[in-house]
This record gives structure tokens, sequence and C-alpha cells, in this order.
DNA sequence: TCAAAAGTGTTTCTCGTACACCCATGT
DNA sequence: ACATGGGTGTACGAGAAACACTTTTGA
């Protein structure tokens, strides 16, 4: 044991790094939304090998610079560059958080890869301007559950973003980044629910969004919206005051 | 802006993976514990440049495969790996996690460097084991607040650490990793007291313990242990059930 | 007028927090 | 004997959950 610690010691003073082979390294990007009353995610279809024909993430290979000086982009700009290449989005629409490196050997047949995920959430009322993108035919917007059969390792991905939304949603105020700008009560409770995958009482939830009310989150927006039913109040979350 | 969209598709098309340059990946671990009533993390002095003298956190690079075929070792693996060269720690002695990926462009001087990094918490039980690795000249238990001057970009990793640790504990127990095999309930309550950075009441604490105890997590242990004052019962965690 | 969904009220339980107090022990 | 810290009891408030109920609308 004394003697492998040794040895890796000596291994380590002589490493190179540039000598040895580094891998790639990828960003891919899970795109969240609510749809349908269902969290779904943005897939692609791959029309290259390896998994040509699979659905997939979008993502890319992070653009190194050649040099010392010049190292090239940033790991959360090229994830904004993939989902503005995929969906016309702009990292100001979205909220873009990193969600861990997912670097098993093996996971890309053609070479070792180091995937850095990103997950995006994105408002309904912004779907339109993603399918006007790419060619719609090769885009799907998938419901969360039960995945298969997605490319490379991104079933995986795609539930550990899933996980990690679900916590986040239960502490913070992400749910924002799912909700039109102004929006209803139960327009709120119905993320909520798409989120968690469970039905909420309405009852219990205002009296949540009322709390969030009057700590100053949330605010009346002026209006009223038609529903089904009887017509509910308008509400939006108060923008981050400008210190 | 469709412009754009445009040439990045046909970029994309092109894009050899191979052909371009690839940066390096390097694993660092913020290895915690908790010492003299502090959290605190462990510091190598480098060695080598660039920031030769300054204290940074142990981590090396990724060792990746020469072929598709042989892909080298994986994220977690290099995780533990460089762990052991730097404690003489292993994986199943330790808690081990991933805490993400850090690439600014910039972050390392020689070159682009993506560094993913883990956290580790150590049991005050195995210290000696550590300070019996390496050259304990070069090693130091740091408090983990107010760091300064690390090498790269490691105080922002250590920073990221601690945070996580912190909203981990609230959740889950990880406090064991922090913990001897048996332990007492005050000190499991100072290392919560030591990650938090503030005093818990005892008698609250004792309560939030007993739900643990009716929950099956904790379990009496045989003994008592002697204290400044009246000997203290002696629990341990219970050990997974193997299913 | 009836169903659907908005909106209100009430009750129960759990948990976090604050705090007063007793008890066993080493010094 | 007394300070220290283990160990117990109580009380309050916030919030989660379950549920009964009224009100307003579209169909």
């Amino acid at each position: 044991m004394a003697a492998k610690r040794h040895r890796d010691a000596a291994f380590l003073a002589k490493y190179r790094p540039d000598a040895y082979p580094r891998p790639s390294v990828a960003v891919d990007v899970v795109v969240l939304t609510v749809k349908d009353g269902q969290l779904r995610v943005l897939l692609v279809q791959r029309g290259e090998p390896p998994f040509k024909g699979s659905w997939a993430l979008p993502g890319g290979f992070l653009r190194v610079g050649p040099s010392a000086k010049d190292q090239g982009e940033d790991l959360d700009a090229a994830a904004a560059r993939e989902l503005e290449e995929e969906t016309a989005l702009t990292r100001a629409q979205v909220y873009l958080d990193q969600l861990g490196a997912f670097g098993v050997a093996g996971r890309d047949p053609r070479m070792r890869v180091i995937s850095v995920a990103y997950y995006a959430l994105v408002r309904p009322d912004l779907l339109p301007l993603v399918s006007a993108g790419g060619d719609a035919a090769h885009v799907r917007w998938s419901a969360v559950d039960g995945l298969r059969e997605l490319a490379f390792d991104h079933d995986e991905i795609v539930r550990a973003a899933v996980a990690r939304v679900r916590a986040e949603l239960e502490r913070s105020d992400i749910a924002q980044n799912l909700v039109p700008e102004t929006f209803t009560i139960p327009e709120l409770r119905a993320v909520h629910e798409a989120v968690t995958g469970r039905k909420l009482d309405s009852g219990n939830f205002r009296r949540k969004f009322n709390r969030l009310l009057e700590d100053g989150v949330i605010e009346r927006a002026p209006g009223k919206r038609a529903t089904a039913s009887k017509p509910a109040a308008v509400y939006r979350f108060r923008p981050p005051s400008p210190a």
C-alpha cells in the first residue's frame, strides 16, 4: 500500500498533462417547460452517428481556444450558445444553471467525452419562439416520465435534472421561470402540479401563495383572466429591486 | 440573428471534435472534516508552478485512455484516486460526491482546464490516517471561513462545497460522515454547530435526535462516555440494512 | 340550473424556536 | 459546594395537510 502510494507520487511528479490524451468536453442542456399540464424536455433527433436517428439532448462540444491566452468560451457561455442554436432563446429569456458533469468512461463510443450538463427552464409563452428555430421535424417536447432509448446517457441526465428542479421548486422561486409574465393562482398551481406530479389542494396552495404576496415576492397585476369558470385575479413576480 | 444561427448550424455540421483543441480535465477534491469544533478543509502546498508555494485543493488530471476502447478512468474513480494519493483514505471510508464543474476560461494560466470538483467528508477518528500519508509540512487543515489566496479558483470551489454541505445537512444524514462510529448526542450537535456556524439549543437538538432514534436511523450503542460533566449515552448510525 | 373552478374558513399535526428547570459529575 | 453540561418539560408560532363550504361564472 505504501509502495503503491509511492509509485503514484512518482507518477504525479512526472505527469505532463499536455503529453497525455485529453478528453473532449461537451455541454448538454436539459431544456424544460410545462406544456399541456406536463413537465416536458426538449429533444432533438440526431442526424449523425453515433446514435443516428435517436433522440438526444441539445448540446455540442466546448470551444477551446488554441493558446493559453485565448482559452475559448466559458462553460456557461457554451451552454447559452447551444441553447440559442437549438431554440433561438437567449440566456436573458430563460433560467439556466449547471447540473453537473457526467463522465463515465465509454458513454460515448467514439472517444472519451466529459459532458457538463445544464438545465434550462422556459416559460410557456416563449414556446412559439422555440419552434420557430430549427426544423420542427427533428425537435420534440417529450414528457419527462419513462424516457427510454435516448442517445448516450441522456436519460440519466434528464432524470437528474428533473430531480434537481423538483428539489429547487420547494426551496426557491424558480417556478417563475415556468409561467408567463402574468399568471393566476391556479396557473401557478398547475405548474407545481406538473413538476411534482401530484395534485395540490387549491385552498392550501392559495395560503402559501398569500404568504408570497405578503413577503412581496409576488404582486397584483392589473386585470383579470377569463377561465373555464370564475375569472381569476392576475399576478406577477415582483422584479428584483435594483439595489 | 437568423443568419447567425445558420452559420452556427453549418459550423456544427462540419465540426470534428478531434480536429479541434481539447481542454484538460482535472479533478479536485474538497476534503472536509470537523476538527477543534470547526469545519476544516484539507489544503496542500503546491510544489510546482503555477501558483508554486500557494495552498490548493488536492487534485490532478483525469487519466484518459488512448483509444475509444480504453477510455481511461471514470470521474468518480479519479476523485477517489486523488483522495487516496493525498490522504491514504479509501473511497469506502469517506463520503464522496460530485460538486460540479468549474471551467471559466483563464482559471489556469497554462492552458484551458475544466475542473470537476468533488467533496469528501472525513470522520474525525480517521484523521490520524491522513497525516500518515504524505509529508505533513505541505498539508494543512484550514478553517473554511475567510480563505484567501488559494491557487486557481479553489476558494470559490471551497465556498460552493461548504454551501452544499450546509444544505445537505438539513435534508439528509450526511452528518454521520463527520462523527466517529459511535458518538454522544452532544458530539453530534457539535458537528451541526461546526458546519452551520450557529449555536444550537441542546434541548431542541435532543428532540430532533429522538425522532431519528424512533425512525431507526440511529440506535443505542453499548456503554457510556465520560465527559467534562455528566456521562453521556453512546449511539451509532444504524448501518443500511442489506435489502 | 348545473357543473366547474375560484375563493374562504377551520381543524389537526408536525416541527422549529425559545426558555425554564432538574440532575449527575468532576473539580 | 458549585459550575458545567447532560437531560426533561412546556409553550408558542409557522406551516403542511385534509376537508367542508360559499361564490361566481360559462355552458
